[in-house]
RNA sequence: GCCAGCGUAGCUCAGCUGGUAGAGCAACUGAUUCGUAAUCAGUAGGUCCGCGGUUCAAAUCCGCGCGCUGGCUCCA
């Protein structure tokens, strides 16, 4: 019980022992150790039980096993009761080194052959394994030194899910057991009071509860129903970037839902992204309804010469695409199967490229911070080097490219994580990942060459030399998607939205029948300075309708009554900090379009 | 799509090993006219996700669908 003994004393592969203290390498060493722990007592408790493999990750630890029989809830109880029998006994984890035949014959012997093929693929002629109870493992550690330094309060196994070997969905079905581990019980506590906090603050909850939105079973999963409060905080979030980015040279742009095959095919798309698009016969001819936008773009761009006075030239467009989905990964308003883009193309010059990628990184950050994130990690990706040829694009542009991008970020101080390998075929691309108001990363913007398209729909523009050359296309989304953005607000905010996005703004609660009258004068005031306003005259007490405008978390309530019928005033209530005593309706007005216009996040 | 779990009123849930459904909140009606998070009383509301099967009898057991949840995979 308490607090675990700091350093950590643990044992390498060799049998040498040392101590760690630092506290991150500390804790990956005790989950790792806790998941060798896990394996065995599920060994002990199921035999026949073969190993898969059993990392430390991020949030805790998991194992996945191979087993015919299921592993089910009330197991999960059993393995910790195990595991602490096991701390208990205080094995110790003994490491040992043997040759790679040797470690194949003894492994294969017990029908571990999950870890065969590891020592296969990994191994060197020597490699080395622990030892721990009855089980032995393939494994180049440290661990622990022994069981015992173990604090049995630490850790909770968590749940059962299914996973790939190797991760490849090819391959046979293993089971993998989740648990958490900390070092000190508190962080063991703080964690799983955050999974409550996260639990509290999902949208689907909020989202039914708000009103905002709804998926119908009817309709059919991965479709959302935006209810008329989702709609206005959906028309705010887009009238504030049409503003925006009307303000920096974007043009909008129309473009139809569906289009026949033949634009899919030279786009690419008919080939690569056929699984995901809903396409039907009309005719004799078949049509696709749009999973992208930029063919319909570039259908525009196409209508005429363009010059490279044109250029660069900025197509928007709040455009709604369908792409199916396996029904596995559907999530709310998270992960959809129709969503609209807040999408962009940008045609330039490669002279351009340089100063189109710094203002959208500059309009990323700008249009985050408005919505009140903070916080946010970027990644860059870029492409795999050892397999250059299979990327489109020439070694110039994606030279050109990568400078581009670097050089943006560098200049504007930014911190980045390069991604290798991690680019799209067609382009390297800068992701930019909120942290939301409980240290939850979104992948929401997303800034994109693409060296396909422009070639596929030979696309042109004249440049000062007369001649035709090809221009540059970036794809670029803010919010990624708005049913997306949407989810992730109401998760960040607890539903508790800034009054600038707040679908009601102002809610007035009239005492009694006799104060309705005014009560109807001042909703006519705030109508008038397009405040969101709603008068509450049911028949109910003023608690009631406090506690109703609480839960729909709406930032104001103004309560009028026989005081202020008489003083001709309203009193405010602020859902954050309650009675704020009575005023003048203009000085409450004026201080509320104050924060509104300045997108204050506080109120 | 795969593995596991789940699906009872608008919402949150109860309903033991089979004997044909209940609470709170919300809604509606009436009374009450109220000072910073729930006034009282009444009314209505269900193809127990759907379809088959077992049984004298199924919300309950079995099968198949559909949907949801947590993972895995995917996220041109």
């Amino acid at each position: 019980m308490g607090t675990m003994k700091m350093p950590l004393k643990i044992r390498y592969a060799d049998g040498t022992k040392g101590e760690i203290s630092d506290p991150d390498a500390a804790l990956e060493i005790y989950r790792h150790s806790m998941s060798h722990l896990m394996a065995a007592a599920v060994c002990s408790l199921f035999p026949g039980t073969h190993l898969g493999i059993g990392p430390a990750i991020s949030d805790g630890f998991y194992y996945d096993f191979d087993r015919p029989e299921r592993f089910v809830e009330e197991d999960l109880k059993k393995i910790e009761t195990k595991m602490k029998d096991l701390i208990a006994e205080n094995l110790s984890f003994e490491p040992f080194i043997i040759s790679k035949e040797e470690a194949m014959d003894s492994f294969s012997g017990w029908g571990e052959n999950l870890k065969v093929e590891l020592i296969q693929e990994k191994a060197s002629e020597k490699l080395s394994c622990y030892r721990l109870g009855d089980v032995v493992d393939f494994c180049t550690g440290p661990h622990l030194v022994e069981t015992g330094l173990i604090d049995p309060d630490s850790f909770h196994i968590l749940n059962i899910a299914g996973s790939y070997w190797k991760g490849d969905e090819n391959n046979r079905q293993l089971q993998r057991i989740y648990g958490t581990a900390f070092l000190q019980p508190q962080d063991l506590e703080d964690y799983l009071r955050r999974l409550e906090e996260a639990k509290k603050r999902d949208h689907r909850k909020l989202g039914r509860e708000l009103d905002l939105f709804s998926i119908s079973e009817e309709a059919g999963s991965g479709l959302v129903f935006w209810h008329p409060k989702g709609t206005r905080v959906r028309h705010i979030i887009e009238d504030f970037l049409k503003t925006e980015l009307y303000r920096r040279g974007y043009e909008f742009v129309t473009t139809p839902h569906v289009a026949r095959d033949v634009l899919w095919k030279t786009s690419g798309h008919y080939e690569y992204y056929r699984q995901n698009m809903y396409a039907f016969n009309i005719d004799d001819e078949e049509f696709v309804i749009k999973p992208m936008n930029c063919p319909g773009h570039i259908q525009i761009y196409k209508t005429r010469m363009r010059s490279y006075r044109d250029l660069p030239m900025r197509y928007a467009e709040f455009g709604t695409v369908y792409r199916y989905e396996k029904s596995g990964v559907l999530h709310g308003m998270l992960r959809v199967r129709g969503f609209t883009q807040d999408d962009a193309h940008i045609f330039c010059t490669r002279d351009q490229v340089y100063k189109e990628i710094s203002d959208l990184i500059d309009l990323v950050l700008y249009i985050m911070k408005s919505f009140g994130f903070d916080q946010y990690k970027v990644e860059l990706s870029v492409r795999d080097e050892s397999r250059k040829e299979d990327y489109a694009g020439t070694e110039e542009d994606w030279e050109m490219a990568e400078d581009a991008l670097t050089r943006s970020l560098r200049d504007r101080g930014i911190e980045w994580t390069r991604m290798e390998g991690e680019a799209v075929f067609y382009g390297p691309k800068i992701d930019v990942k909120l942290i939301d108001a409980i240290g939850r990363p979104w992948q929401l913007s997303t800034v994109q060459f693409d060296f396909t398209l422009p070639k596929r729909f030979d696309l042109s523009y004249i440049g000062s030399d007369g001649s035709a050359h090809q221009p540059v296309m970036l794809h670029r989304a803010l919010l990624g998607s708005v049913e997306r953005f949407l989810g992730v607000l109401i998760e960040h905010y607890a539903g508790a939205f800034p009054i600038w996005l707040a679908p009601v703004q102002v809610v007035i609660i009239p005492i009694s029948e006799r104060h309705q009258e005014y009560a109807g004068e001042v909703m006519q005031r705030l109508v008038e300075a397009d405040i969101r306003v709603e008068i509450d005259d049911r028949n109910e007490k003023m608690g009631y309708k406090i506690r109703a405008a609480q839960t729909d978390k709406i930032p104001y309530m103004l309560i009028v009554g026989d005081k202020e019928l008489q003083s001709k005033e309203v009193s405010v209530r602020n859902r954050f900090q309650g009675d704020e005593g009575s005023q003048p309706l203009e000085g409450f007005l004026e201080k509320i379009e104050g924060f509104i216009k300045t997108r204050a996040v506080q109120p």
